[in-house]
DNA sequence: ATTTGATTTAAACGATCGTTTGAATTATAA
DNA sequence: TTATAATTCAAACGATCGTTTAAATCAAAT
């Protein structure tokens, strides 16, 4: 029985830290949700730290490849020409929300809890989720620039700016906003429909 | 020098809750730094959990007082016709920003603190926020249906949802997307011209 | 000046926190 | 089977948490 604990482990973690905050977890709750010792936890992480940068890296570096992956595919697609917005937009904004569709809910899980993650004061989560960012950022930017190529560095950094305070907005999934539509809570029909929704928003706010 | 605990508690829990989140700040940490006896929250606020919500408490009900009052001109200016489009997002998203220029800084604290409690999974906060803009919602959904009449229910939801979004995330002041132009941290000169490029991006956004 | 109530203070309460320890248990391999 | 390593376990460590208590101090009013 021994065979599994890391995982079990990063996944009650995931989740936990996902419905109550990071800060507001014990390894306590963790260990006991999970079944395991509470010492298991220093022994196959080190520490509380770890584990919390271990929950955030065994999915932000395939969610963060597989932007690349379609980026890159879309420049060899395109050759020389700047590539079309919207597809930019998809290539940017799809690959977390496509995780909330996963067959567990587990990838679900960990959009939301990212999401929360980019507004948390917590400079040691900010510092790594930075670094496992940039190489996005290092590809997308120049890529943005050819396809707007009529904003200004600063209008386009703005507007970057807020094209990721949507999709972290969205990501977080509060549910604060439920009350716009009167108390009647409104999920999506399907990851898709979202994607599409968010896809024509943020298009046409860049190119306002 | 027993005047003004109550205030230097709250100022002091403000700026300690912005910078390191709600439930990673002590009562140790908040009366040590705000230079008053331990057991002082206890006997003003009666708990933890009032200190918390009346910090926000003082804020948001002249700010969403703020955004009423601004709506509410609007609509006697305005007449019968829908209003237009730009003007009603600056009443919305302006009132939160402009606290970012009060003479102290105890209002950018605030802002920046909102803002990022907005996608923070503390159940009580969220209901206590929920509360507190519930009026602003009822006041400003029916105007943003009549100024984009061309848009379903549905649609509409989740613009609205995208814009609130946007608002939280530049509330919050993250430093993460820095990165974007670079390293070079790029604060807009002045809140006016943030709320400018904002409401460029927004009704661009809203219209699409 | 004295009394009354409001406020501050130092100290302690029990509970919970992350971490460590050393023995018990399990798996691996010779 | 026996030796060796990996893992789990119960228990305890010191530190910190929010809260409470009762005495000390302050302010205001009679």
């Amino acid at each position: 029985m021994a065979s599994g604990t890391k995982e079990r482990i990063l996944d009650t973690a995931e989740v936990l830290f996902a419905r109550f905050g990071i800060g507001s977890t014990s390894l306590r709750t963790i260990t006991q949700e999970a079944g395991v010792n509470l010492a298991s936890v220093n022994y196959h992480f080190g520490s509380r730290e770890e584990l919390v940068a271990q929950v955030f890296l065994r999915r932000l570096t395939p969610m963060n490849e597989a932007r690349l992956t379609s980026l890159r595919q879309m420049r060899e697609a395109s050759g020389d020409a700047p590539l079309p917005l919207d597809q930019l937009v998809r290539a940017f904004v799809e690959p977390p929300l496509a995780m909330s569709r996963a067959g567990d809910q587990s990838g679900a899980v960990f959009v939301r809890l990212l999401g929360r993650t980019y507004t948390e004061p917590a400079e040691s989560i900010h510092a790594l989720i930075r670094d496992t960012h940039q190489a996005v950022i290092d590809a997308f930017k120049p890529e943005f620039e050819r396809s707007l190529p009529s904003l200004s560095a600063d209008v386009l950094h703005w507007r970057l700016h807020f094209l990721v305070g949507v999709l972290a907005y969205v990501m977080a999934g509060s549910d604060i906003m439920s009350l716009i539509s009167s108390g009647h809570i409104h999920e999506p029909q399907s990851v898709a429909e979202l994607v599409a929704q968010l896809e024509a928003f943020l298009v046409a706010g860049l190119q306002a």
